[in-house]
Parts: structure tokens; sequence; C-alpha cells
DNA sequence: ATAAAAAGTGAGTAATCACTCAATTATCCC
DNA sequence: GGGATAATTGAGTGATTACTCACTTTTTAT
């Protein structure tokens, strides 16, 4: 006989209660006892899905690996793609970005808790980077690729290409989250589309 | 009398000893004893020169914020910016990238101090974006500004401009530094080419 | 309805850790 | 050299914390 609902659902609750609590103040200082405060359970509770404390953030990560590698960077990803395959290059990306950010907002502490732990632990830093990384890379080269076969793009370096353009949108993410005082304006879209055109064509003035 | 030349040494050999625990581990996780032993001093000799564990995490970003706030962003980065205003904007740029990755290797510890602990201390947080953040921000829009009326580059939005550049440097540096299995080449300078050419002159084919 | 199994509880425990302090050693100044 | 001061030491301490376990409550099966 497995697990029933009911356990199922306290599992979920101390799972997301970890989640807010490791990307408020990251794993080493997260207290079990705040988790089970705020997951509305007794601390032993927890004790009896996750025996260590570390399972808990191992089953977080093995979670997150899988629905960032799985679902978003790839299934619902190439539906995007497929959309949006006729439109103008500018509209694509436009639509692409929109697309993902959206995506991000919504397991953005989740996407916290693996960039911060990645960096302390070697075996969620390498699972990411084979589940992850490896796989968004891929992903990037091709869509970017098949546009340069269209006759799109130069030929120019797929990999720093797909790379600089995350670059571009991720530090923008990063700056409205953290440091949303330097902004200047806020609007996103049209934020989106100068990123866009500053990909595309450069910053330079044509001579 | 001040501090003896002895215990300024001292001093510092913690502090040095902290940074690369921090930087290792996170400022939570990391345990004095173990810092003490990396700084060669007993434990309590620690608590001498920071009575809180917290004043030495404190010290080291009130350390960290000065040294990039003062030092790299302003007046040595003015220097190299003068020393390449004649040449033309893609040397001009890859002179400035150059100096600027050389000195964040010898401070890289110290930055993902900062980094890090900024998600989780509000206080470290403003205090980056006063000193650092705004300032970075000024001197990137004077830069590009300038080059914008001298009419070499098109009339962009420069926040916009000049964090995406920033971007796409940073997420090569994050890529080489954390994930280098998914590099496909080794050659820094030219890889540097690219992503300035691409910022320049973007990616898509002119027609 | 009832017994057995599963889920949940929270006071208690052992271990860990930041921090203290009385004692020791090194440095300074005459 | 010696007395005063400053620096260092590390065993000890109280507080905190992950984790345990004997017990209670809830759910399930018949």
């Amino acid at each position: 006989m497995g697990p029933s609902k009911k356990a199922q659902k306290t599992k979920e609750r101390i799972l997301k209660a970890a989640i807010e609590i490791f990307s408020e103040k990251g794993y080493s200082a997260a207290r079990t006892s705040e988790i089970a405060k705020k997951a509305g359970v007794a601390e032993g509770t927890i004790f009896r899905y996750f025996p260590k404390k570390k399972d808990l953030l191992h089953e977080i990560v093995l979670e997150a690996i899988d629905t960032f590698g799985e679902i978003i960077a790839l299934s619902s990803l190439k539906k995007v793609v497929e959309e949006n395959k006729e439109k103008s290059l500018e509209e694509f990306l436009k639509a692409i970005v929109l697309d993902r950010v959206k995506i991000f907002n919504n397991y953005f502490n989740l996407a916290k808790v693996v960039f911060y732990e990645m960096q302390f632990h070697e075996d969620v830093r390498k699972m990411f980077v084979d589940k992850i990384a490896k796989k968004a890379v891929n992903l990037g080269k091709e869509i970017f690729g098949e546009r340069q076969e269209m006759g799109d793009l130069k030929d120019i370096d797929l990999l720093i290409a797909a790379r600089s353009f995350m670059g571009m949108v991720f530090i923008m993410l990063i700056q409205k989250q953290f440091l949303p005082e330097v902004s200047t304006t806020n609007d996103f879209e049209k934020e989106i589309e100068t990123v866009i055109d500053i990909f595309l064509n450069g910053v330079k003035k044509r001579d």
C-alpha cells in the first residue's frame, strides 16, 4: 500500500515551504523548525518524509532539474518555436522570450535554490550541467542553426550567439529582480524589443 | 598607540581565510573553527578582531565595495578608457573587457561573497546598489554616451545597451567558471571578439 | 464498529557552534 | 633586562539545532 493522498499532500506542503525558506535564506541558514511552521506541520513530521535535512534539498533539486530539464527547456519551448516559425526573426525571438519569462517567474524561487546551491554542491552542479545546461545549449544551437540555414543569420559561432542572447535577457531579469531602483523604464515589452534589436542589428551605426 | 604591525597582519590573515571559506561554502555554512585553522590562529583570536561572526562578513563586504566601487569601477577604468579613446570601437571595447576581466579574476572570491550574500542581507544589497551598481550604470552610460555623440552608435537606450553588453560578457565568464565542459573553444580573446562583434553589428544578415 | 496500520506530534537529546575568559606568550619602551 | 602592555591561546559554556521516539490521532480495511 503506497502513501495516502493526505500523506502526499503533507509531503508537498513541506517541499513547498522548504523551497520558500531555502530561497529566502539559503539552505544552511534555513531552520527545519521554520519550515515546519510554514508548512503547518510538527517538526517531527518533516523527518518522517525526509530523514535528513539534506534529503529535502536533494529532492527539491531533483524535482527542479526534472521540471526545468524536461518540461520547460524542451517540449513546451518546442511548441512555441513551432508556432512562431513563420514569423520574422524579431517576432520569433520576442515570442520565445515572453513565453520563457512567464515560466521563469512561476519557478523563480525554485531556480534560485538550484543556482545558489549549485556553487556548493558538486553533485547538484553536475546534474545541472548534464540535464539542463547541455540541453539548453543544444536547443539554442538548433533553433538558431535553423535560422542560419534559412539565411537569416550571419555565419557566426552559434554557441556564443545563443549564450550571449541568454545573457542579455538574463541580466535584464536579474536587474529587475534585485536592482529595480536602477531601472529607467518599466515597459517590459519595449525593453525586450530593444534587447532583441541589439542582438540582431547591433548598436553600431551603419556607415 | 594603534594596532601593531603583527596585529594588522593577523587581522588580514583572518580576513583572507574568511573570504576563501565564505566563497567556498557560503557565510552560513562557514565555521569559525575552519577559518581559524586556515588563518593559522586560535579560534579565540578571531573574536578579538571581530566580536561577532557577522562582523567578519560586514568588514569583508565593506572592503569589497570599497575595492570594487572606487578603485576598479572608477579610476583604473577611466585610465583604460583614456588610453584607448582614439582606437576603433572594436579595439576600445576589447581593451576594456580584457582589463576588467583581469581585475575580476584577482577578486573572484571576494565578488562571489558579495553577490552571494547580497540576496540574503538587505544591508549588503543596499550598499551594493548605492556604491557599485549605480556608479557602474552611470559610467557605462558615460562611456557609451561619448561614443554616441561621436556618431559611432545608434540612437539607442544606453542603459539597456551597456547592461546588455555586461550581460554578454558576464555570462561568458560564468559559463567558463562554472560550466567549462559546455565550451567549444578555449581561445578567450577570439571569443571576446565574437561577443563584441555581436554587440556592435548584431547576428542578423544584412539585406 | 473495530482493529490494525499509517500519519502526525512535540518534548527530549546529542552534537555542534559561536563566543568567553583566565592563563600564557610575545612585543614594546625605558 | 624587566615591567607594562598587547596579542594569542584553547578549554570551556550556553544556546541552538537537526534529529529521535514514545505516544496520540487519523485513516483504512473488513
